[in-house]
DNA sequence: CTTAAGACCGTACTCGACTACGGAGTCAAG
DNA sequence: CTTGACTCCGTAGTCGAGTACGGTCTTAAG
């Protein structure tokens, strides 16, 4: 298990492309070691479990910038800031559950009824969403 | 209650904007009804369900071309398809189900311990994010 | 020492989902 | 019957998140 990973070698470790971790290093999400002088940077596992962090938190929907703001919880400072933060973000977290969740009944329910009775049932699916609009997530909170 | 919208106050009921009304009939999302030789189209509750439906459905992750999909849920008949098609929404729902409670547990701990204790405290949520990479959802499943 | 794989870097392109723009047409109030 | 708000429509621009390209430079294997 090498402790030294190239660019090349880091991307195939976290499960991404060259060039996303050349973006990531641009928008400041995950650090570029120093090059030794004209020479070849080298990563390690830190440098892995940054990228699979980010790559996690965004499949869940944390957009890149958000991401970074939570990677400011890493270090055991700024408490009071990473708890605000942190707040929001769970309370974020929490309602998209809760959509999730109502989502979930209504497919489950559709999947149950519409288990090929060829009648004209109403689909619930539908119905369970067609509520009051919802205040879309947009910049930063 | 009028039954009649211009698309200005479909969008406003909806809470979308006329363009994005524009928009998604371009794509097929909502149905525009004929117009009258020369004059202005007229919309009706079920538009304005409609367009909440996507809203709401988009909210939770499902991308333009996903809804369309969960729109042809909406009669009673392809019975099969739908149900196909349903079923594989509702395990994509239960996998985002999965992570986002992993995030919220991990989240809540967080907040939890960091309650302003300055310590060296390792954070939670981070340590829960850096696993094994996730397959990201690409295209159509 | 040569050579090929891969790093480096900047710039440009793509894709999904909008959002803006501009000119022509419609319509209801005054 | 004009005026101003709004519709219609096509095309273009924006934003987030990458992905591709192409030329130069390093470096390890042969």
């Amino acid at each position: 298990m090498p402790e030294s990973y190239t660019i090349g070698a880091l991307a195939r470790q976290a499960g991404v492309n060259v060039e996303t971790v050349r973006y990531y290093q641009r928008r400041g999400l995950v650090g570029e070691p120093q090059r030794p002088l004209g020479g070849i940077r080298r990563y390690n596992q830190n440098h892995v479990r940054r990228l699979r962090f980010v790559r996690q938190a965004q499949a869940l929907g944390f957009r890149l910038d958000e991401v970074k703001d939570l990677l400011t919880l890493e270090d055991g400072k700024h408490c009071h800031e990473a708890e605000r933060l942190g707040t929001i973000k769970l309370a974020a977290v929490r309602g998209r559950l809760a959509q999730l969740r109502r989502i979930e009944g209504a497919l489950a329910a559709l999947l149950d009824q519409c288990h090929c009775n060829v009648g004209n049932v109403r689909c619930p699916l539908i119905a369970a969403l067609e509520t009051e609009p919802v205040v879309r997530r947009r910049k930063k909170p």
